[in-house]
DNA sequence: CTGAAAGCGCTTACAG
DNA sequence: CTGAAAGCGCTTACAG
């Protein structure tokens, strides 16, 4: 058997004699002279078989696998205005929650071909607003934003192109489409929990301090506030979270407040790291100090104490989002605008 | 001021009068008509300012802002065969390892403009192909495969299609590029230091299975080889990795054989959950059971006690792995076809 | 069920 | 430094 080039050239008897620009793929037309049938036929043997009759159905099918044909996107993208391209933009990469996401994304708009085009905004706005802008040359079919952008330029640069946009994690006002969870009500619930565990002293370490960790940090507040305490030691920092840091802001927290009883850590990395401190400590965990996570990691099960948590629905989060957009690209109107998937607390060994 | 929309429809005569598709996007030619010069020009400005004169330059930036153009990349793909999309694929993403990589990917090819279409193969070369054959219809200029693929048929569509490929983290055989590290004799290395640490009788888990976990393990087993000793007690799953899963693996290590020394867990989340079962068991980490890891994720270097691992350049890998790649897109031939970029023994309390 | 024409929004290849 | 023509490989909108 020849390869594909040859075969290509001896069939194409260069049309014309125009200037051509040969690109050397295999393109519907070829298909099209080899199935013995027009492009547009075989363009709708490709997107809907049932379009076509049997017998063509077959020659098109066979001529595919033959020439070993792969449709162009960009000319289907331009000739139809859609591009089957779905941008997600999460905060970071490193950070196991975005990567479930992510994977609930995935998974929800796999089926239907659409493919993913992710974007990493570091937490920045800037460069949410950024990435945003750069997508839109990708004429994505919709976008889908863990994270809210602050910037009116980028919602009016978004709103004018027309492209749809459904937020992960935070809720929204009514007038945008949202799917998450309360950030405020999973902190209150925390500060209820070690109230009724019996802390005395709680303190709470975070890191990254993004909107959301600032809105679990709220609920916590006003869960002390509401039995009487006060805030209690904070120990905050912009650096990005790790085990390190976990340890490093535990001991700047006991430093500060030697007697403190109890540890909020904004999320499960930190809480990990301060377990660890505590072991390397000689502090007992929980009946010296106890520990709560934020996120439900897979090591927050096993940990030595388990530590007790909120796991959050990441994976639904993206999936369910992915959903709404999908049915807005469709043309369809979701009955709810925001989605609240809620949270759970794990209560475990730690506290 | 108006809106973008209804100046358009102001200036543009809807020339020729007939049969148009508005897409309602504002294209090279509104910028050209606002510009006063030709769309070549205004091409030529946005692709290359230095190739036009100063006040056209200004004028079309102008136009540009004013208008809100963004260009069409699927119409400058079809036009030029250039995509500026590149293609990675990684066989996960909830490990850490491969996030870092895709990082040093993006590092490495932000600043020239081309984008990332990540793909996740979850360790299946069936999914590899699937996902190569797939990408191909996006025209990418290049591929970035971590995990080799076997199967001749897809390197065979991949050799037609004349998309260069780079392969990440196993060095291939000379005729094809690759950068990454050699498995086997990190594998190795931690065979020999365990033996040089003491260990009579060293145990070995892992899960997953992939063809890089293997020859770590092969590297290991001739270290104990030629230390004279035999491969020890080995328990493998092909389950994907996670601490629980390490916990568990060790605990059917020790039944197995319960006067084990050490342990050689393939990664840091299976030694991660090691560690917290020996916790739990009262074992004294390292003095009754040595643990060492593979990777060495950040938790590895807090933990108690901290754990000995082996640190590799995954980051590096994908840096590195990116500017081959776009050098060979460029035209170019890389002095070398495959770089090797090491791998270090990071000793440290588990040992 | 099938097809000829026109167009999507850019860039290449020429020409001046 | 600038521009008119043609083309990239598909799909839309008609027509039969």
């Amino acid at each position: 058997m020849h390869s594909n080039g040859a075969e290509k050239h001896a069939e194409k008897p260069n049309s014309g004699g125009g200037r051509r620009r040969p690109s050397g793929r295999v393109t519907l037309e070829d298909v099209a002279r080899h199935a013995q049938v027009s492009t547009m036929t075989v363009s709708r043997a490709l997107r809907d078989p049932s379009l076509v009759s049997p017998s063509v159905r077959e020659r098109v099918q066979a001529a595919v696998a033959q020439l070993g044909y792969i449709p162009n996107r960009a000319a289907s993208t331009l000739a139809s205005a859609r591009s089957k391209l779905i941008v997600v933009l999460v905060p970071s990469l490193s950070n196991a929650v975005f990567v479930e996401t992510l994977a609930g994304v995935q998974d929800c708009v796999g089926p239907s071909g659409y493919q993913l085009l992710i974007g990493n905004t570091g937490y920045s706005p800037e460069r949410q607003a950024e990435l945003l802008q750069a997508y839109l040359s990708h004429a994505p079919d919709g976008f889908l934003v863990a994270g809210i952008d602050d910037s009116n330029a980028v919602r009016r640069h978004l709103a004018a192109s027309g492209v749809p946009l459904v937020h992960m994690f935070d809720l929204t006002s009514t007038d945008e489409w949202s799917v998450g969870f309360s950030q405020r009500r999973a902190g209150y619930a925390i500060g209820k929990h070690l109230i009724a565990r019996g802390a005395r002293r709680p303190g709470f370490i975070a890191a990254q301090l993004d909107p959301r960790t600032m809105q679990r940090r709220a609920g916590y507040r006003r869960a002390l506030r509401e039995a009487g305490r006060d805030p209690g030691v904070e120990v905050l920092t912009k650096e990005p979270s790790s085990p390190a840091l976990g340890g490093a802001l535990l001991k700047d927290l006991l430093s500060r407040t030697p007697k403190c009883d109890a540890v909020f850590c904004c999320n499960d990395d930190l809480a990990l790291g301060a377990l660890f401190e505590c072991q390397r400590l000689g502090i007992a965990v929980p009946r010296e100090l106890a520990i709560v996570g934020f996120n439900d990691l897979p090591f927050a099960a096993v940990a030595s104490p388990t530590i007790t948590t909120v796991a959050t629905p990441r994976y639904a989060v993206g999936f369910e989002a992915a959903r709404m957009l999908l049915r807005i690209v469709d043309g369809e109107v979701p009955e709810q605008r925001r989605i609240d998937l809620g949270f759970e607390l794990v209560v475990r060994e730690s506290t």
